[in-house]
DNA sequence: TTTCGGGTAGACCAACCTGTCTACTTTTGG
DNA sequence: CCAAAAGTAGACAGGTTGGTCTACCCGAAA
């Protein structure tokens, strides 16, 4: 069906990554997209739902990106090396259906709208638990401090690659951490 | 000298912090504080120069506080603890002088500015240098992956306790994991 | 007493925001 | 082949933004 509605979308979630939600127009989307606003709002009834459908579509895609860069893993140790591997490239810019690295979208996001009951926010909640869940789907003990661990070094190390820009150094960093363990 | 000018950075940093920077004009610091626009504009050449005074009050409270927080500590153990308690306590709102809890204002406000090399921006860098300065200068074995692995859970543990709304959990997590390496 | 810095209230400006509307054109399926 | 669906351009409405400006007030120091 309707390939502008995608279009849309895609120019959207490119546009609000890379500037933030609040710094972008509606007008900055359909300028950019050439799609005339009569035909966003026959799709979407409010900037909210495009942003909604911007959310749904970088959770799709980064869950497929994660779960294929597991896939490969047969050990624990080895999801170790495939999950902080893969955000090392990512973080390099080397993944481009991920587009560049500005951060994690949904952490952004979540700065932006202050409200916790907001449909955005609890949609941001939810992307974090999934991506838990698919982590915790490819270790193979089910040791939960290990989990955690994982879960809480990889935030750490996507909000300290944004910040302070040298994103690979970070990624090495969380292996020497981890493989340094028992 | 002038108190107005102290009253409009404290309403500035308190709305800022609780609301996003780019959700909150100036008109409403303005009828918050009960203060003139002229008023404003005669302290504050621009609503951006307004900002970076806010982000200056919180990145010195904020050091204030940690360093208080760590000054008891006197073993590399006790830095640990000291640290990720007073986190879980911060996380807990139950420190009145850092306000409500909300994440790290300058993790939030990096997200909310993409371009790197303003000047906002460059603050962001600038307190995550400072806070992670004043978290080596209590450690008393100079070994750098410790230093990282402590900076890395910090940032992890304040954006999983802002996004997922459980952090006295997380400060406790961290500490497991922590008290769990040799 | 006069002068002046610091303050107030609020009208005003140009630019931008989301969202609606009219009027017209293109695409596509039965 | 023609009707319905999907698209276009862009004016417009009503509100908000950051920022400027005029006109006035007050208290303290020279």
């Amino acid at each position: 069906m309707s390939q502008k509605r995608q279009l849309l979308i895609d120019t959207a979630l490119e546009l609000f990554y890379n500037n933030g939600i609040n710094s972008i127009g509606i007008n900055e989307v359909l300028t950019t997209s050439g799609v005339a606003k009569r035909t966003l709002y026959s799709h979407f009834k409010s900037k909210d739902e495009l942003v909604m459908a911007a959310l749904q579509q970088r959770h799709d895609r980064f869950s497929r990106w994660l779960e294929a860069k597991l896939s490969a893993a047969s050990s624990d140790r080895e999801v170790i090396g495939c999950l902080f591997g893969a955000l090392r490239s990512w973080f390099g810019n080397n993944e481009p259906e991920l587009g560049n690295f500005r951060g994690c979208f949904f952490i952004n996001t979540s700065a932006e709208f202050s409200d916790l009951d907001s449909e955005v926010a609890q949609f941001c909640r939810h992307h974090k638990l999934e991506v838990r869940r698919i982590i915790a789907g490819h270790l193979h003990s089910d040791d939960p401090l290990l989990l955690d661990t994982l879960c809480l070094l990889k935030e750490g190390a996507i909000v300290t690659a944004h910040l302070t820009g040298s994103g690979e150094a970070v990624a090495a960093r969380c292996m020497e951490i981890l493989t340094q363990r028992p």
